[in-house]
DNA sequence: ATGAAAGCGCTAACAG
DNA sequence: CTGTTAGCGCTTTCAT
């Protein structure tokens, strides 16, 4: 059934040439006659060549691979992003492997290690912790160029890239103030995650600013489940907010499953933004208000950041904030269909 | 920034011992004194040194990899798949090398030649075309080792895992049958994956078996937009249906947004299927019914197989099917708390 | 335009 | 227990 694979030394000695024309004939790259091109071309096709990447690689000294590590690929958000950069990697004639942290530091970092050690041209990460993940991801970007993705580990020196999450906190909080909110609270991650800091501290700038009365905010992880919890906590406060912002749009469509079954209506009775702009805002009721991050733009700016510090080096730390966009929909508005 | 990579060689001239001592107190395989081995180990450390993947690959002939093809990996539905076949995969000490075939048999064919030449040990792939798939499969097969996952290409002798989708679907039907419903449709994808057909296939022959009446169904992709449009031409029709059976959760969510948008409640004025048992189930309103896969045991089943095929090259063709399971929500039941 | 040969880093067979 | 050496498959000088 498996066969054995052909060699380059098979090919040349059936087209009757060295193993170097064989190579230069077939990778285009050194000078050979059509006649002997077109030769081995038709020689390789008949055996069934298929070049060693380990050959190859060990000779060029890469094997043209990137690797991602997101912290839980089944996520949708993540799904999208790993979607995307892999569009783009192969654009640059990159392979993807990919390593799913679970969320956890230290399996991150041993997926760090597992990429280093495999050569790869360079690693994009989205990190697990904001702080815990620090030390792996700088022992990594010792050996190959690192970019962070969505999330940071600050004071490292290497370079990031994301969506303002501050602009995008601000877009929500603005938009339900206009909507008449006053009383809000936030549902969202600790402080483990820099996307979650970020998002909390612009919600209690924004909030303050607007002088509207912040309840105590609830905050553990990014999953549904958070959500729904967070609905009857809610519901047992003595106020009810006018508004929850959630952290990100799983949160939020937990929250909404949750207040859907605590009988509250949205956004009648309270308004929700998520955070993300995933498919999840496109399937809850009411459809999700939410920030959308620019997934393409993120990924391809990502793989172009990569690129170009395997190229330089010594080129300065990127920093680079995406700007988010407000996705209105009926957890904010009466109108789904035509938001105002 | 970047440091160079310390070879072996250094590593054992550093430490004073041979390579090949370096390299057997390193990966631990041939005989060495406990004091060299600390020696070396505590050099290499010192050193920084990483195993170079490629030399190590090109001498053993293989780079512990394995190759996974998806449709789309933002689909939740393949990306809970992928979350769990990478923990399984990183168990047998295999590392993932993704591929995204965006659905279409081309890019898929490219891929899957990408991975053949990268020499990974095995392929896992959801096909995603039940015929144009045909060729490139057997082609890479003939190389490595291959497990078709979910979907297949029929007579291509090619192992083959997946839910047992006509049970499935008999479940599905059976339930709604139970429900009162009489009048179904089917919306699901045309026939171009094996899931889609065998789904079909075993709606007509149950529908058939109950004498339910079956509207014309609605055959068109996997995707939320095909839900949400259908909904709209279900309205249209002269007869409503009492129950829509959807070929997937995305259709099956999509169909509840765009019901709910027609003025349409589910499950009074129609009882509502899904098929996956995603995350998304859990968001919609209502919560939606249905057919559970089993994921974890589908990606344990599917890398134990690929390992099986690895070992035993002549292994009878492998095809399983594992049992689903029918999990009930308010989409075909009236209190979503405690389904009957 | 082509061929001969070196060598990328590693592991394993063989010798001691 | 340790060292010497061959060679995995490939690309690339360096000659010719």
């Amino acid at each position: 059934m498996v066969k054995e694979p052909v060699t380059l030394q098979e090919v040349s000695d059936a087209a009757g040439v060295s193993i170097a024309t064989a190579s230069r004939a077939l990778t285009g790259k050194g000078r050979v006659s059509k006649q002997t091109a077109t030769k081995v071309a038709r020689v390789a096709e008949r055996l069934g060549y298929r070049v060693n990447i380990f050959g190859r690689s060990l000779r060029e000294g890469t094997g043209r691979t990137v690797g991602v590590v997101v912290p839980v690929i089944s996520n949708p958000f993540f799904g999208q992003l790993v979607h995307h950069l892999e569009a783009e990697l192969i654009g640059y004639g990159f392979d993807l492997v990919i390593a799913d942290s679970h969320g956890e530091a230290q399996r991150e970092a041993d997926r760090l290690k597992m990429l280093v050690e495999r050569r790869v041209e360079g690693i994009i990460v989205v990190p697990s912790d904001a702080e815990k993940s620090g030390a792996a991801l700088t022992r990594a970007a010792d050996s190959v160029p690192v970019v962070q993705l969505d999330r940071r580990v600050e004071g490292l020196g290497i370079d990031y890239l994301g969506v303002d999450n501050a602009r995008g906190m601000e877009l929500a909080i603005e938009h339900v103030y206009e909507r008449g909110a006053r009383n809000v609270v936030l549902v969202a991650s600790d402080a483990t995650t820099s996307a979650g800091r970020e998002r909390r501290k612009a919600f209690e700038l924004h909030t303050a600013r607007l002088k509207m009365v912040v309840q105590e905010p609830i905050l553990k992880e990014f999953t549904l489940e958070v959500g729904q919890n967070a609905a009857s906590e809610l519901s047992s406060r003595p106020v009810f907010p006018d508004a929850v912002i959630a952290g990100d749009d799983l949160i939020a469509t937990g929250l909404l499953v949750g207040l859907r079954k605590s009988g509250l209506s949205v956004p009648s009775d309270v308004l929700v933004t998520g955070f993300d702009g995933t498919m999840l805002a496109e399937i809850s009721d009411p459809l999700l208000t939410t920030v959308e991050q620019p997934f393409e733009a993120l990924a391809r700016e990502t793989v172009r950041a990569l690129v170009r510090r395997v190229n330089e080096p010594d080129a300065p730390v990127l920093f680079s904030r995406l700007a988010p966009n407000l996705r209105l929909a009926g957890s904010t508005t009466y109108m789904e269909d035509a938001p105002e």
